[in-house]
DNA sequence: GATGAATGAGTGTTCATTCAT
DNA sequence: TATGAATGAACACTCATTCAT
């Protein structure tokens, strides 16, 4: 059992208990009094500053997403060539999702809309707007909520599409010419459906971990760059 | 809102209604009221076939895992070479998953003993333990429980990761000397861990499809191709 | 687990599996659903021989108290003397009350309508009359369920304070003259309360042996002889 | 319908509604939502204070327990010679359960593991331990909870016993060689069946008054007073 | 600012009873 | 005659949220 240092803020000890009660437990199984009672606060401490169990999730997401872009964007800003732009990505992110595997499974999963049902698209203006595959309708509030992770989700992809985005404009990547690969792409954000796909399609697996097969003290330069020889080059031992 | 069959049995109309609200919910907020509303049926009725909700959703589960792995052991039987058993098993894989995704999502998430803090592994007796991450115990029911569904993420690797591990070992595909992804292979399985890595890299994205980039209509073979070739010969447009 | 004579009469092994099933668990706590799997039957046919749950209990313990009244009534009828009426009354009723133990304590103790809150009693004209303690209003039916297992106490004891009645009539046992123990006899029980209270008094001890020190195989003679002095002389080694 | 002071604190007054509730149902048939609407609380408090409905029970009974078994102990340690701490445990004990008697004949009967097919025992070291007469396993959250009640009865019944066993060693109480009745004592605790036999035969009889012929307000002293006569005595006019 | 007592709608589960075959 | 599928009211228990202090 985690002890959280007493001394600090009581905002603080909160956003820590429930870093740690919703990595174990999910967002639906975590409970607010395993929190507080981390936290060692009261309950009405917790809707003082966060309101409801969602912002208290989404407060702790934020932070660590913002964080998380910036370190992104700096240093895939700063390497040079699709391939150490891609290493870098992935060294970034594979080291954030150690540390947050827990949390980011949430969003990924529990909390993805495109897993409840629901469609988020651009519509005509390049808005964001979530469509119910099941018809029903979906709440004003609901769709408030449900939007902000998702962009969480968009916004990480993004980086990692825009390089393969480049890798493909300038042909250094193969572009293939499949159709029924919808192409989701707007003006706005000129992601092509292939580079998303292939985004996902890279790091999801490490993500996970789902067999724990990776060792937790492996060293992430060594292994990223085993990922992307994987990505660039595949599997075979010799073009087949 | 679908509307099931009247003239179906009541066991019947309730798994299809466990179905559809499983999948749209996942499991822990899925409720059984909704389920017996959809199946226009009593709460008795469904406890009467199923005993509780997890035998419920397992029911589901295990009918459709034991189709699945017949068929994937058979198209992968007849298939010749590395490549086209790939190639079978995606086709076979890729199908099942779009039929059933979100059923399989709660598998390979919200009910993955790996994602809960429990470490599930072999011991000496090639017996499968779970071990608490956090040192909290696991009830002998919870256990049980667990384990049946962390089998079927397992089953359905395995016949991948044989695949993998065959052209590892006839050097059609590459073996990565990375000491830092650990060896969970036993005597029994003979899994490397590698094989187990590539095998989950390879699908984990065609299971999500996060983004809902590929469309439902599209042929299976096409994209189980490109995916098979960005595997083998990864995505740059050459050697690099 | 106990199995049931598989040639018997339908009626009969449902009685048989409602004994078996109602001793272990008590009356609430019993289920049909158990009951008809011990007696390898079906819902329809233990609701069209018995109506219902109480009626099943009623009819199990109303066959053995008729069984057990005559007995008591032969036995006592021939036996010589207070002391040696009492002794044939507690053989008789030891013998019973160690076979029917379980279904004993449910009619005492259970069902027994002075533990429910309502207090049976004859009106002017020697009828019973259930009154709620309460204030509560009490069901016609559940007057008539609640009386017939009272009936059924008081019949096995009347025997018994009839004993003592002559006792004391005859001066062969005190009358203790304490005026506070309410006379409930009417004329046409003529049972004094001391009878009464002498009479549960005096075997209540029996039937349940909270403690089991009672070996199950010792002598009912020998242990009701025990019995019958202590109550009659008392458990002092001397007159005190 | 009693009507509880709304002035108390919520937590005494759901003790309060509990009793009047369990007292008048039985265990098994009072319900939460009776005790709460009789409490006028919502379930939620209910469960804040007692965690379950057998916390809830124990609660209850624990206190009062205690609360008589100092009594117990300090009013016969006071009194002096068999005859008078015999005397002052029954009204002790009389006056007891006239107040608590719905609550004690659930312990005595509903709760008490010998009434559901459960042998409680020493074992060597002393130690209490359960054993199933029907064979079936006794899961080990069930064990502690019959296990606690069937303590209280114990410890209730112990007190007496070791006034019985004190009489029986000194030569004031006869001791009936009846090798039938078992043995149960341990070093620890030296009470033979005996006396524990006589002890509940001494005063089950008083705690039920399934007829209800004594009168609430009568005097204890009195009434305890014709007991232990009876109890030292017996009930012949002399001795037969 | 911090608290925690109080709440009640909601959730999985049980089981006596009904009724069409 | 015998059945067992179907039912739904009832129950113990959970937990996000509110609000008076």
């Amino acid at each position: 059992m985690t002890v959280i240092d007493a001394t600090l803020p009581k905002k603080d000890r909160i956003l820590i208990a429930a870093e740690d009660v919703f990595s174990r437990r999910g967002y639906t199984k975590a409970t607010l009094d395993e929190i507080i009672a981390l936290a060692d606060t009261g309950k009405g401490t917790l809707y003082k500053y966060f309101g409801n169990k969602d912002n208290l999730f989404y407060t702790l997401i934020e932070e660590k997403h913002n964080k998380l872009m910036e370190d992104l964007h700096a240093i895939t800003a700063e390497a040079d060539g699709i391939r150490s732009k891609l290493q870098a990505y992935l060294n970034c992110m594979l080291a954030f999702l150690r540390s947050n595997k827990g949390l980011w499974l949430i969003v990924w999963y529990e909390l993805n809309a495109a897993h409840q049902g629901i469609h988020p698209d651009f519509d005509e203006n390049g808005d964001w707007v979530l469509t119910s595959l099941y018809g029903e309708e979906i709440a004003k509030e609901d769709e408030a909520r449900l939007l902000r992770y998702y962009k969480i989700l968009w916004e990480e992809i993004s980086v990692l599409a825009k390089i393969l985005q480049d890798g493909q404009d300038n042909g250094y990547l193969k572009y293939t010419n499949c159709p029924e690969i919808k192409t989701v792409a707007t003006p706005a954000h000129k992601l092509t459906s292939e580079a998303i796909f292939g985004a996902y399609h890279l790091f999801a697996g490490i993500a996970n971990g789902v067999f724990h097969v990776i060792d937790n003290d492996m060293d992430n330069g060594e292994l990223t760059a085993i990922i992307v020889d994987y990505f660039l080059n595949g599997h075979a031992a010799q073009k087949v």
